[in-house]
RNA sequence: GGCGGCUUAGCCAAGUGGUAAGGCAGAGGUCUGCAAAACCUCCAUUCUCCGGUUCGAAUCCGGAAGCCGCCUCCA
């Protein structure tokens, strides 16, 4: 396995500090507002890798936070007037149900950084003893940047220039404008915990250096987020944990690009983000984790509603190969007809190939790629007559069904029955598109009784009006069946 | 201003020195009452541009242009 480090800034193989063991954190969310597709993206990427993990054989121990209790949640519950930690539960609660739909994985560990306070505030103490944080008059506690020497390491950045657009807030009392909150006092109204310099609640940054310590041990072999997070979150993850325990802190940095909508980052501030709520409203959240693969996980995915029906289709193509599979299968053909040599190579290598991808720093969409030459392959075997008849055929065409389904397990999409996974999906089609089935099943009903008659004039007719309402006719041999455009 | 990234067909997107995967859209054919789906064939002599290294470059080096991100909360 290859994976790139945002620390090293290359490509280099994975290495565990653990043999057969993977320690990993992922910075999880404020519990503040709803998901969006860019929480989303962020989600799908760590899944696939700790599913990828466990596929190679690793034990893989994945913790991933939640901060519940900060600024934006304090600003939340007094716009919404209720309390903090009711923000905090709803929207947990929130990212619990957009996320199962996702078909995210639950981490080994969920911790959340209100039921760490002790263990921050030891660490907190460690930096102070050791000189690496100081306490002000506020009972506000900094990290005294300064005083850690490879500082801007992880994000690549010089620490006199960071000095220039460093600003200090109103109300700060730091030595340096660089330093940043381990502590903060609280101000009245504010939620508050007991420690060794006043009432107050932890910074952002020292939770996730806490809370990876304790369930993880160090040196974390793999620490994911954002790329947004790499300065100065994760920049001041590594500072404090590395100036108070004399040891790196993570082995490999991830960070997974950004989903962008027209060319700009999604986020908050611009206001054009795209919750997964209102998503999953229109599109299987499969098609979406689906859309969130077909591209390198570091580059950047721009989101639209267009590209999102083209990998709905994408993905409805591997279905429907599926479906033809099982239904050749269950056919028990009888007959014994040669298979070309190069149809059998391929099949046989599929599964190397596309695990090769997913070792290359988890190229999803190289991966994806060689499911289609798989996908073609299959649809060649059942279609054509002169394969579809033959029972050595159908050992092939398991061995491309079950391969499938195993490597579909690892990217958590087209593992599920063929069958089901499209009836959802054209129930959720008519739904976006606003197509009442019960009058599109008595005109095609229609139509059959017409094409039974030989009249073909009106059935053409019927076939006009269905396409007009967006519903394409398919005449097999066991009747007209029909699905939306 | 500092640092980092990106630019591959109409669109989406792999490809990190050996002669351009895959998906969508499009054209022709097979199949079909006609269609649809599927299959077959075609669809980038060329990878933003200009130089250089090399037997050989989308891939390495230098330069230019455009776009994006981080530098403040953000997945």
């Amino acid at each position: 396995m290859y994976l790139y480090n945002s620390l090293t800034r290359k490509k280099e193989k994975f290495v565990p500090r653990e043999q057969g063991k993977v320690y990993m954190y992922v910075c999880g969310i404020t519990a503040y507002d709803l998901c969006h597709i860019g929480h989303a993206r962020a989600a799908v990427v760590f899944d696939v890798l700790v599913r990828f993990l466990r596929y190679l054989g690793y034990e893989v121990i994945f913790a991933r936070n939640f901060t519940d209790i900060d600024d934006k949640i304090i600003k939340r519950a007094n716009e919404l007037g209720i309390p903090w930690n009711e923000v905090a539960k709803r929207y947990i609660e929130a990212f619990y149900e957009d996320m199962a739909k996702l078909n995210i994985l639950k981490p080994t560990f969920e911790p959340r950084a209100t039921e760490h306070i002790k263990e921050m505030q030891e660490l907190i103490q460690v930096l102070i003893d050791k000189g690496y944080a100081y306490v002000t008059s506020d009972g506000d506690v900094y990290f005294r940047v300064r005083a850690f020497k490879s500082y801007g390491k992880l994000s690549g950045r010089d620490i006199e220039e960071l000095k220039a657009g460093a600003r200090v807030e109103v109300g700060e009392n730091k030595e340096d404008p660089l330093d940043f909150a381990l502590w903060k006092s609280s101000k009245p109204g504010e939620p508050w915990w007991d420690s060794p310099w006043g009432r107050g609640r932890p910074g952002w940054h020292i939770e996730c250096s806490a809370m990876s310590e304790k369930y993880l041990g160090l040196p974390l072999d793999i620490h994911g987020g954002g790329q947004d997070l790499l300065f100065p979150h994760h920049e001041n993850e590594r500072a404090q944990t590395v100036a108070a325990r004399d040891i790196e802190f993570v082995s490999y940095w991830v960070h997974n690009g950004f989903v962008q909508v027209k060319g700009e980052k999604m986020s908050k501030s611009l206001g054009n983000f795209v919750t997964l709520r209102a998503i999953y409203e229109k599109f299987l959240p499969e098609v979406l984790r689906f859309f969130l693969l077909t591209k390198h996980y570091k580059t950047p995915l721009d989101f639209s509603y267009e590209n999102l029906e083209e990998a709905e289709k994408a993905l409805k193509k591997i279905y429907e190969a599926k479906k033809a599979i099982k239904e050749v299968i269950q056919s028990n053909p009888t007959k014994n007809t040669p298979i070309p040599e190069e149809i059998v190579n391929e099949v046989n290598e599929f599964k190397e190939k596309f695990k090769k991808a997913l070792e290359d720093d988890l190229n999803t969409a190289a991966a994806l790629g060689f499911t289609f030459n798989i996908v073609k392959i299959a649809n060649r075997l059942t279609q054509e007559k002169s394969f579809k008849k033959s029972k050595n055929v159908t050992s092939v065409l398991t061995k491309i069904l079950d391969g499938l389904n195993e490597l579909g397990e690892i990217l958590g999409v087209f593992s599920s029955d063929p069958d089901k996974f499209l009836a959802e999906l054209k129930n959720k089609k008519l739904e976006r598109k606003n197509i009442n089935r019960e009058e599109i099943e008595k005109l095609v009903l229609e139509r059959s009784l017409a094409r039974k008659n030989k009249d073909f004039k009106k059935a053409d007719e019927i076939r006009d009006r269905l396409f007009k309402l967006g519903v394409v006719v398919k005449d097999t041999p066991h009747g007209s069946i029909w699905d939306v455009e």
